[in-house]
Order: C-alpha cells, then sequence, then structure tokens
DNA sequence: TTAAATGTGTCGGATATACAACAGATTCAA
DNA sequence: TTGAATCTGTTGTATATCCGACACATTTAA
C-alpha cells in the first residue's frame, strides 16, 4: 500500500557492496572475503556497511538471494504457472547460478549456497502454483507444503545433475526428471 | 605541503558521475547527453552535480581531461625524458582517444577535444622536458614555450594522420614526424 | 609462547548528499 | 503563435554517510 520511496543513498549503497561482493567473490573464495576489501572497493566507510548489512554473512545471504532471483524472474513471475516449460527455466537458472559460483569453489559455504537455492526456489514456485489456482479453492496451506517439496526436490536434481550428469545438457537432463515432479502437483 | 585528504563521498561521486558520462558518450552525442541522463545513471541526486561540477560542459572538459591523462600518465611519468619512443607513445594514446570518442560523432565539440588534447599533451610534455633538464640551467619560461609549440605540433600530426593516413598504422607514421618535432629540441 | 598486525563491531560529532520546491530557459507539438 | 513538457540552476532542511577513535577478537610471524 504506502510506497514510502526509499533514500536514493540507500539504494546506491547498498548496490555499491553488493556489487562489489559479487565481483569479489570471482577472485577469492568467501572465506576469504573481509568487509574491509568490500568496502574498500565499493568505496563506502566501513561504518556504513553496518548500517546496512548485520556482518558478512548478512551480506552474503542478501546478495546471493538477489543474484538468484534476478536470474529466476527475469522469465518467470509475470502471470506465468508451473509447468514443463517454468521448471526448465528454473532448473537452467539454477545450474547457471551454480556455475556462476563455482568458478571460484567456496568451501566451506556448499549448505548455505544450497539453503539459498531452496528458498528462493520456494518463494518463485509458490508464486507460480498460486498463479495457477483459481480464487475460491485457494489453500495457502497446502500449496506451502507443495512448493517447498518441489524446491527441495528441483535443488535434489540440479545437485544429481552436477555431480553425474555434469557432461550431459541440462535441458536434456531436466526432462527425464519433470515427470516425477509433474506426479507431485497433478492428483 | 598540506595533505587534507578528500572525503570519500566526493572521490566516490566525483568517479560515479564521471563513469556514467563517459559510459553515456559511448551512447549518444554529448549534445544529447543532459544533466539528468549523468544523475540517473550514477544514482546520485541532481543537486548533487551542481555541488561537484559548474554545468555539463565543465563537466566533459574534466572528464575527457582525466581520460586522456590516463591514458598518458600510466606510461610517460615517471622520470622518462622527451625522445623518440616517449613521443610515440604520446601519439598512440591520442590516436587511441580520438577513435574511443568519435565511434560516436560529437558534432560541435571537434574544437574543445582538440582543444583539451592540446592541454594535457602540453602538460605531460613539459614534464619530460623538465626531467631532461640540469638542476641549474633550468629556465621554466623557454620550456613552457617549446611544450606548447610542440604539443600543438604533436596535435597537429594526429589531425594530419586522421584525415589523410588513417589507414597507415599510426606508429608508422609517426617516425616520419619525429625528425621535425626533435628539430625544435635540438639546438 | 609472545607481540605485532590485521580484522570486527560500535560510537558521537561533522558534513556531503537527498529531497522537494522553485523560477526561468529551452524544446516541441498543435 | 501558444502552451505543455522538459531541462537548468538554486535554495533550505533532513539525514545517510564519513571520520576517528575505541575495545575486543583473530591471524601472523618470530
Amino acid at each position: 500500500m504506502s510506497e514510502a520511496k526509499t533514500d536514493l543513498r540507500v539504494l546506491r549503497t547498498r548496490k555499491l557492496i553488493m556489487d562489489s561482493f559479487i565481483n569479489l567473490s570471482g577472485q577469492k573464495e568467501f572465506r576469504d572475503i573481509t568487509v574491509k576489501d568490500i568496502t574498500e572497493e565499493a568505496m563506502i566507510n566501513r561504518a556504513t556497511f553496518y548500517y546496512h548489512f548485520e556482518d558478512i554473512h548478512d551480506l552474503l545471504e542478501k546478495a546471493l538471494s538477489e543474484v538468484l532471483l534476478i536470474n529466476l524472474s527475469a522469465d518467470q513471475f509475470d502471470g506465468r504457472t508451473l509447468d514443463e516449460q517454468s521448471i526448465t527455466d528454473m532448473f537452467l537458472a539454477i545450474t547457471e547460478f551454480q556455475q556462476s559460483l563455482s568458478n571460484r569453489c567456496h568451501r566451506g559455504y556448499e549448505e548455505t549456497i544450497a539453503r539459498i537455492i531452496r528458498e528462493q526456489l520456494e518463494t518463485v514456485i509458490f508464486q507460480l502454483l498460486a498463479n495457477g489456482q483459481e480464487e475460491k479453492d485457494f489453500k495457502e496451506q497446502g500449496l506451502k507444503i507443495l512448493s517447498n517439496m518441489l524446491a527441495w526436490g528441483l535443488y535434489g536434481a540440479s545437485d544429481q545433475w552436477k555431480k553425474y550428469h555434469f557432461d550431459e545438457k541440462p535441458e536434456g537432463y531436466i526432462q527425464s526428471v519433470i515427470p516425477y515432479l509433474v506426479k507431485l502437483v497433478k492428483e
């Protein structure tokens, strides 16, 4: 409802911090990136960093979430529903995201990254499911459970692909997984 | 003497403005770039622009000067003198700079660009000449006149090259000009 | 082990920047 | 031509950010 435009300085500073972090993560592992590194690259004061983020782990969560969400929402959000096409698009977004990160390997953060991916997936999937619902028989509780399961399943598929089918094209691999995911949706 | 470090915000804002301007000038002609364009791209308030620059023409001068100076000083400054090699390097810096601009043609600004190039050249050449001087027989007056003439001459050469010898390699063309320039230095 | 160096997180006071509003200039279509 | 729209500079007030300093943790080297 109330829009409450946020101060341009805030938007700019957050962007500078996020961009710097993403940029640095292409050169170093997460564990080696310090707050000082980021603020120097972003040309902002260290104190300002703490005005916007609790600590560097908080930034990591938010930055990765945002990057992944941009990968996803560029296609999905506007009124589409959960079907073979949208599942494929999401799968590609995940694998691209994974690859953009694992150019550098980020030891010790595998679980964190996995959780972020699932969380973002769940958000998007829930939206897709809601778009496919009639107004009347809208069951939020059920959709939450379902989108949670689908998110785990889809992430799991990307994990399998990375481990055992890295040589295949992801577009092809996901086709063989889709039937099982669809089975969850149809009843 | 007194160093008086400048506020990080100032450095950052100037950089954002300059970068945005350079970036925009790759998409539009100078005449079509508004202050609003720049401040939106830079994510700063329009009033802040006027805190740092008199107007857009002031920015143009300073931005181009800086870009060109970076092209030049990366090589020259540290203790070199004016010789065939440094003349060649300067000539290449000019032609590269010209080409980076004339991807878009900037009608109505040819004279301004020419003047900026000569001014920056003069600064660098003066430094090179001073480096080659003995402490004792240091004649500032004479060096100023000489560096001014050399700057005009070198710019003129780049202009001739652009008009009539654009197909030749600039490294080659400048070789045939160097003798005349050197004649001014030797006595 | 110790000590020096570097990083973290927080504070109060100074200031560059955002915002909103303004009058005047310029552009542009009707 | 006229008027609507956009751009240019400028101003006063609110605030996000800077700076310097601090105590405490962590890393590094001797």
